[in-house]
DNA sequence: GAGCACTGC
């Protein structure tokens, strides 16, 4: 029997392989169409020379796909490759697209598989992996654990010109791992892959030698080492040490460009008008794609346009809004993917997200605001901002290609050319926009000890990263001197914000003893909100209703631990649970992966023993209340406030006045002291996840 | 008395 089993297994095999060979050869012709594929052995021999190559490419040049491959079998590369991507979904699917034109099998699917991908929650790879996709996270949380990156002979970063925090991080400590490892015998290889024009400052930011200021800085190195290097700096720089750089023209149709003539003060009106000019003028098939700046706008106009379309007479098509943003609904969501039905125009109101997150099928014509939200860290206020802002030019041409991606298109600015003119190049880096702490610990674990002369490639301002220093040191992740603490190296590998980090850590001390609490918490506050949008009247009293038993008077910590409580309890149909509950079943599903993931990563520091988490899913009583609270305020003791003689609650710190948002369960009411999960300035500066507490908590907390 | 753009570990 085993014999015939053995038989039939090898011919599965066999058989799995020659589809794979086939299906390698059918994709063969579209490769070798791409614009990337005649600059094979120029990136090839470039790699041979030189340790870094800055790769710039507009979309549909091949890229991403391409690159790896056309490394694969270079004489330097005996190790893996890994590729990084901003977001998860595009490391997947890329990973499936390559694994396909090589003809092997895609991640864990099989032990021979060459190609697999890493993302959060979903590692899919083999013992034969060659190339693997991974979110930039990924890579961050690889390089935190190993400090050399022996398995991988080449890094590839891709869409740099998107410029996150991690991929400025990443760039950074590669910078400074090329050097370590180039007279090795395995050299790193690396290349920066960038759909801008602006490779000058990638191939500066590579070239300039920080060897002399890293034999000092890398506290990590021997003695050794460092002798090593100090000869080395004398050396003038070599071809290993040079940069090369190659350009790839893209693959796109055309897109006519209209601007307005004079400015507008209504926007809503302005793509009102023109979503109606459009329709009217141009022929069928062919969808319009709006960016705007948010949900409100988003539903305004959506409200407008139906009422346009009514007056509508029968000649013309049909017109179906779709409203596309990122809290919506995943079956919200993808109605933009299905048809039309006959005779109807799709118009796509849009937030950023169509920008790059999500391409809309079908689009012919795009109308832009001009605009969008953006988020802004201000160092001295403690506080974020949410604000309209101008976008930048590299922003408007990438709205401007959505019209180009199937067929030539149209693209509508809702500006003068004169005011595109004015606007900046790019888009303002999220280093020089965030909270620099998550990035400074991540540093500081990588042996950085000397933050103020990381090599940035855009250096955030000084008291940007001194307020992140002082916030480090005061959660206790830093020493005094100013080094990486015991619980700093936990807190950089957790997958949370400092603060949350040390909320954790507070709750596994036995004096607390309340650990599977502040996880069920720390996992609602670390993914996006648990609670459906209520926005009319109506579903706001029946939201009331629903969620009675759930609501805790305490606050909204409280609260979402009783929604997690119980939606773990719900044995029979969570998704019911959910949908009875007005709270999304998305959010509550990524709950439950942190939760997972939270547990385990507790577990192996030690810091979670015995008892399991459905044990701990009890009620907790008033004396297991107030330690919860007082482990967020041990994490968050900059975000709290008192209530004032003039019923306004000002922060400890700073004396802002800050309101409750609308969104907590505490909304409207008047208490001694509130603590908050996060302060937001959009309209007033709001108070977000809040709770109430007592001020003689603080002295305790701080003192221990 | 009134509301958060988008990613990611």
């Amino acid at each position: 029997m085993s014999v015939t089993n053995g038989v039939k297994r090898k011919h599965d095999e066999s058989s799995k392989d020659e589809k794979h060979a086939t299906k390698r050869q059918r994709l063969l012709p579209s490769r070798r169409a791409l614009p990337i594929w005649k600059r094979a052995s120029d990136i090839r021999q470039s790699l041979q020379q030189h340790n870094v190559l800055v790769l710039s490419g507009e979309t549909g040049s091949g890229k991403s796909t391409q690159v790896p491959q056309f490394l694969l079998d270079c004489a330097w590369c005996r190790g893996k490759i890994a590729v990084t991507q901003p977001r998860r979904v595009a490391a997947i699917s890329l990973a499936r697209r390559v694994a396909e034109e090589m003809g092997t099998p895609c991640g864990s699917s099989s032990p021979a598989s060459k190609v697999g991908y890493s993302v959060r929650f979903d590692e899919s790879t083999s013992p034969s992996t060659r190339v693997k996709f991974l979110t930039e996270g990924m890579l961050l949380q690889e390089m935190l654990r190993d400090e050399n990156m022996k398995e991988y002979s080449c890094i590839i970063v891709d869409e740099v010109h998107e410029r996150s925090v991690n991929v400025d991080l990443i760039l950074g400590f590669l910078k400074r791992l090329v050097q370590k490892r180039r007279s090795t015998k395995r050299p790193l290889k690396v290349v920066v892959m960038s759909a801008t024009a602006d490779v000058d400052s990638l191939t500066k930011f590579f070239e300039s030698s920080n060897r002399g200021s890293a034999a000092v800085n890398d506290i990590h190195t021997s003695s050794d080492d460092i002798r090593k290097r100090s000869l080395d700096a004398d050396e003038s720089i070599d071809s290993a040490d040079a940069v090369s750089r190659c350009y790839v023209e893209g693959r796109q149709y055309p897109v006519k460009l209209e601007y307005l003539g004079t400015p507008t003060d209504d926007l809503l009106e302005a793509a009102l008008h023109r979503i109606f000019h459009i329709h009217c003028k141009e022929p069928m098939p062919g969808d319009i794609l709006v960016f705007m700046t948010g949900q409100e706008a988003i539903q305004s106009l959506q409200k407008l346009a139906e009422e346009y379309a009514e007056g509508l007479t029968k000649e013309y098509p049909r017109i179906l809004v779709l409203p596309l943003f990122a809290a919506l609904p995943q079956s919200s969501q993808q109605r933009i993917f299905q048809p039309a039905p006959l005779n109807t125009r799709k118009v796509i109101l849009s937030t950023n997200i169509a920008e790059t997150s999500v391409t809309v099928p079908g689009v012919r014509f795009v109308v832009d605001t001009g605009k969008a939200k953006m988020k802004q860290f201000r160092n001295r206020l403690g506080l974020d901002s949410l604000l309209i802002k101008q976008i930048s030019k590299s922003s408007a041409d990438q709205r401007k290609g959505r019209a180009g991606r199937e067929f030539p298109g149209q693209c509508y600015r809702l500006y003068t050319e004169d005011s595109y003119n004015k606007l900046e190049n790019d888009n303002t880096p999220e280093i020089l926009r965030c909270d620099m702490s998550e990035a400074l610990l991540k540093m500081k674990a990588r042996g950085i000890e000397d933050v103020m002369n990381f090599p940035f490639l855009t250096s955030p301002p000084r008291e940007a990263l001194e307020k992140a220093l002082l916030q480090l040191l005061q959660l206790g992740a830093l020493e005094e001197d100013g080094s990486i603490s015991a619980i700093g190296r936990q807190l950089a590998r957790l997958p949370l914000t400092p603060s949350l980090g040390r909320v954790i850590f507070e709750a596994s001390r036995p004096e607390r003893n309340c650990l599977p609490e502040v996880i069920d918490i720390a996992s609602c506050l670390s993914v996006e909100s648990i609670f459906l949008n209520v926005d009319t009247e109506e579903i706001r009293e029946q939201a009331q209703i629903a969620r009675g038993q759930l609501l805790r008077r305490q606050g909204d910590h409280l609260t979402l631990l009783a929604a997690v409580q119980a939606y773990a309890a719900e044995r029979s149909d969570r998704r019911q649970w959910a949908e009875r509950h007005l709270i999304s079943h998305r959010a509550m599903q990524s709950v439950m992966d942190v939760r997972k993931q939270l547990t385990a990563q507790c577990r192996a520091a030690n810091l979670l023993k015995g008892l399991t988490t459905q044990e701990a899913s009890t009620a907790p009583d008033e004396g297991k209340q107030e330690q919860i609270l007082k482990c967020f305020l041990r994490g968050f003791s900059g975000n709290v406030a008192r209530l004032c003689p003039d019923h306004s609650y000002k922060t400890f710190v700073g004396n802002q006045t800050v309101a409750i948002h609308p969104s907590s369960v505490l909304f409207g009411r008047k208490l001694e002291a509130i603590l908050y999960n996060e302060f937001v300035f959009t309209n007033k500066a709001y108070a977000r996840g809040v709770s109430a507490i007592q001020v003689r908590w603080l002295e305790e907390v701080l003192e221990a």
